[in-house]
Formats: C-alpha cells, sequence, structure tokens
RNA sequence: GGAGGGGUACCAAAGUGGCCAAAUGGAGCGGACUGUAAAUCCGUUGCGGAAUGCUUCGUAGGUUCGAAUCCUACCCCCUCCA
C-alpha cells in the first residue's frame, strides 16, 4: 500500500475507530496493517469488508455468540460493511474439535431453519443496512476435485498441525480425519472469495483467522486482519460460555430468566461482561468500575442496569419492566411471587410429604422429610415443622421450598 | 489379531474382605449473612410413612458368617503393538 497523506481530521477519524475497535479485543493480527487499511478506508471513503462467520449447527446463539456480534456492530457503526457467511457448506463438516471428532451431517433443512433463526437473531445485533447475508454452499458447492486439490496443494500437514487442537490430537493419537484439515481451509477461501479486509471470531478461531490471510496471500490479493474476542465466561464465571455446559443465558429466552441469570453472575465478572456485550460507551463503564470500587455505588444496581440493557436489546422495553418487577418482588423482598404455577390437588388430607412430591417441590419422599428437617417448607409463608402432618388444602393456599420454590394448590 | 489398563453415586475421583449408603472436590438443594440467585460460612444430597428396613460400586453368576473389594463368564471404554 503507497504512502498516504491525511489530513489531520482524517488522521484523528483513524484514531477514533482504532480506538473503538481495540475496545474488549482479545488480539488483533496484526495491528499495523488495520491501521493502513483503516487510514486508506478514511482517505478513500471506502468501507472496510467484515466477515464473520457462523455455522448453523445449533439453532439459538447465546450471549456469548453476542461478543463477536458485538464486534461487528462497531464496526458497522464506524461505517463498514459486513458479510455474515453462514456456513451451509462448512456446517456439513463441522469446525473439528476435540470434543466431536465427528459431527453429525445436518441435512439440508435443518440448516435452513437454523440459518433462518440465526438471522433474525442476529438483527438484534447487527445494522441490516449495512449486512450482506451470504452463503458459502454458494461459492464452495460449484468448487470441483481439481479446485480442491489446488487448494489443498498451497499448504502442508506441517503447517496444519501447528492448530493447537490437531497437534494435540496427533500427539495423544486420536484420530484426525483428512476432511477435517479442510475445514479451516474452505473458511480461509471465504475470505478469498469475499476479498475480507477484517474477520472476526474468538480466541479459539486464530488458526482459522490466519489461515484466511495464508491462503488470500497464495492468491495474491491483500490479506485480511484478523481480531479476535475473548471467549465470554459462562454464568459460573469459570467455563467458556456453552450451551453443553449449562451455563449459558440465551438470547431468546424468557424475560425473568434473562434477567435473573444476568443478575446471578459473580460480581468479578460484571465488568467483563459490560465491556463485551454492553453498547455504554468505555469511559461510562470506567466510571461505573471506580464508582463500585470506591463503594459509592452498590454493584447490585450497576449489574441491574447491564441486565435491563440486554432485556432491553433482545426483548424490548415491555420485558424489562416485567422482569424487574418480577424480580424486586421475588428476590429482593422475599414476598410470594404473583404468578404462581398451579397444581391441582384433591380436597382431603395429605400427609405433607406426599404433598411435596406429587406438586413436584421435592423428587422423592426423603428428599421432601429432609427439607422439612431443614426448615425449608412453608404453607401460606408458615413454616413447617412436623413431617408427619397431615393437612388439608384450601383453594389457593401456596406451598413453598426454600425461597424459590413455590406452587399454589388447586382443589380438583 | 496380540499385550496391558479401566468401568464406583449427578460429574470427577478415593476405597482392594467387616469400621462402606461408600472419603474428598465440583455441581445441586437448604440455612445464615449480605447487596441479589454474587462472595463467604454451615448443613444436606440412594430409596423408604423410618424399621437392628430395602436396593446400589459395568452385567450375570459363584466363594464367604460377611463382597465395591476375592473367583468365573460376559458387555463396554482406553492405551500400546500389528
Amino acid at each position: 500500500m503507497e504512502e498516504l497523506q491525511l489530513t489531520p481530521e482524517q488522521e484523528a477519524e483513524v484514531a477514533r475507530q482504532l480506538d473503538v475497535i481495540r475496545r474488549g479485543v482479545a488480539e488483533i493480527v496484526p495491528e499495523s496493517e488495520l491501521v493502513e487499511k483503516l487510514r486508506h478506508s478514511v482517505a478513500t471513503g471506502t468501507p472496510l469488508r467484515v466477515k464473520l462467520g457462523m455455522d448453523p449447527t445449533a439453532a439459538d446463539i447465546h450471549l456469548g455468540h453476542t461478543v463477536v456480534l458485538h464486534k461487528v456492530r462497531q464496526l458497522q457503526d464506524l461505517g463498514h460493511r459486513a458479510h455474515l457467511v453462514i456456513g451451509n457448506f462448512t456446517g456439513r463438516i463441522g469446525d473439528p474439535t476435540d470434543k466431536s471428532e465427528t459431527r453429525k451431517q445436518l441435512s439440508e433443512d435443518e440448516v435452513q431453519r437454523n440459518a433462518q433463526t440465526y438471522v433474525t437473531q442476529v438483527y438484534k445485533i447487527l445494522d441490516p443496512n449495512k449486512t450482506d447475508i451470504v452463503y458459502n454452499a454458494d461459492w464452495l458447492g460449484p468448487l470441483n476435485f481439481a479446485d480442491v486439490i489446488r487448494l489443498a496443494s498451497t499448504l502442508t500437514v506441517a503447517r496444519m498441525l501447528e492448530r493447537e487442537d490437531f497437534t494435540k490430537r496427533f500427539r495423544e493419537n486420536r484420530p484426525i480425519h483428512i476432511h477435517e484439515f479442510f475445514y479451516p481451509l474452505m473458511q480461509a477461501y471465504d475470505s478469498v472469495h469475499l476479498h475480507t479486509d477484517i474477520e472476526l471470531g474468538g480466541t479459539d478461531q486464530k488458526f482459522n483467522l490466519l489461515m484466511g490471510r495464508t491462503l488470500q496471500k497464495e492468491f495474491g490479493m491483500p490479506m485480511q486482519i484478523a481480531i479476535m474476542m475473548p471467549l465470554l465466561e459462562g454464568l459460573d464465571g469459570v467455563h467458556k460460555m456453552s450451551k453443553s455446559l449449562g451455563n449459558y443465558i440465551g438470547v431468546d429466552e424468557s424475560p425473568n430468566d434473562m434477567f435473573g441469570k444476568m443478575m446471578s453472575i459473580p460480581d468479578d465478572l460484571m465488568f467483563k461482561y459490560y465491556e463485551l456485550l454492553s453498547f455504554r460507551r468505555t469511559d461510562e463503564i470506567e466510571a461505573m468500575r471506580s464508582a463500585v470500587a470506591s463503594g459509592q455505588t452498590n454493584p447490585r444496581d450497576v449489574k441491574m442496569a447491564l441486565a435491563e440493557e440486554l432485556v432491553n436489546r433482545f426483548l424490548g422495553p415491555q420485558a424489562v419492566k416485567d422482569a424487574v418487577a418480577h424480580w424486586h418482588q421475588v428476590f429482593q423482598s422475599g414476598a410470594i411471587p404473583e404468578d404462581i404455577e398451579e397444581v391441582q390437588v384433591p380436597a382431603e388430607p395429605v400427609w405433607i410429604v406426599k404433598l411435596l412430591v406429587d406438586c413436584g417441590l421435592a423428587a422423592s419422599n426423603s428428599e421432601a422429610r429432609r427439607s422439612i428437617g431443614e426448615g425449608a417448607v412453608r404453607i401460606n409463608g408458615e413454616k413447617v415443622k412436623d413431617v408427619d402432618l397431615n393437612f388439608t388444602p384450601a383453594d389457593g393456599d401456596v406451598l413453598q421450598r426454600g425461597k424459590r420454590q413455590f406452587k399454589r394448590l388447586r382443589l380438583q
């Protein structure tokens, strides 16, 4: 790229963009080239082409996925254009991970359906006017065997084995199927096809993102910048957010669940979530951080503001109102909530232990007994002390175990 | 095909004849405290209308007064060699 002369205003714009882009990222490879691309973009008024790939393997996205989407959105707000690549071709192979060596092949139908879900969910974050949704089967599908061989010949096995996952499996004598080598190659080819300037992904995507650079160079085109986002920890604050670990917040969850789950994250995690998920400006977040650190602000309120922002984004303002009201009522005041699940019971005396099991508040008689022994069981707010209690339910009675398990009794 | 290692509760992992309904950690549930479902601490976590009761340590048999522990067969997983 030739030396560009930029006006001071343009230089300032480049600096501003760089600042926004840097926020929260794990790594930019290489940053110097990013600066060059930005300068060129600003100088010529050409948006950069940003690529994000998604495999339509699962139907739902959770907050972990939105970290990367969020960064794409920021780039869009800076005037750049995004390609959202639906991996309807690559998805049939599946990105090799150590977890699932052989991923089940998805049918055309499933892929289509999952892709559709993605798209609707994704637009809660991305700017539709600056997003092109493309399907990589459109260009990967037509390649013939000779094309594939040509692609494959640009790489060596040693180079492939640089990928941590492959190395590990190779060392441990676990199988690596040849076709798995093609996954990074195909993803890289997407970048070639789309003339991608910037590709985004999680830190676990590093190898694949860098492969894009390699292949682009091979094709004699400018190399893309790889921007890697940190993997978001899940609710436990330890493991990365994932569906299989059950520590995730889905973008389609009920308002109460989403809000409640947000409120349950460890305090230490709160500002990381802010950094990676919130649309707020960095200085605002920093102000909150110092306010909490100095004890001026209750961390709960800061966390609540984040929960509100996210519920609002994904579920709308009414959902926020509902969720906040519900949360206050149940968790803060400890009062009995309004909308309790109802269970039908006969209008005759029952042994309390049996009642608990019948209502689904305990898995077994033994568990029910234990709970009573722990003083956890209440009827209409009144603690049950006697394990042998026989109790005649009245319509509308509220049976409670612990602080947050309620059932309303309805006579049959 | 050959050699070796292993299958224990929701998960991980001890236990190798009685003190084992089974250590410990995680997770769950409950309680206290708080600022919330955070953190911390404590309790609890097979079933059983509870009895010196019943069933559980891959499956099925056997030895023994007594088996998660010993023996036999079978199933499954892993590693090495081919």
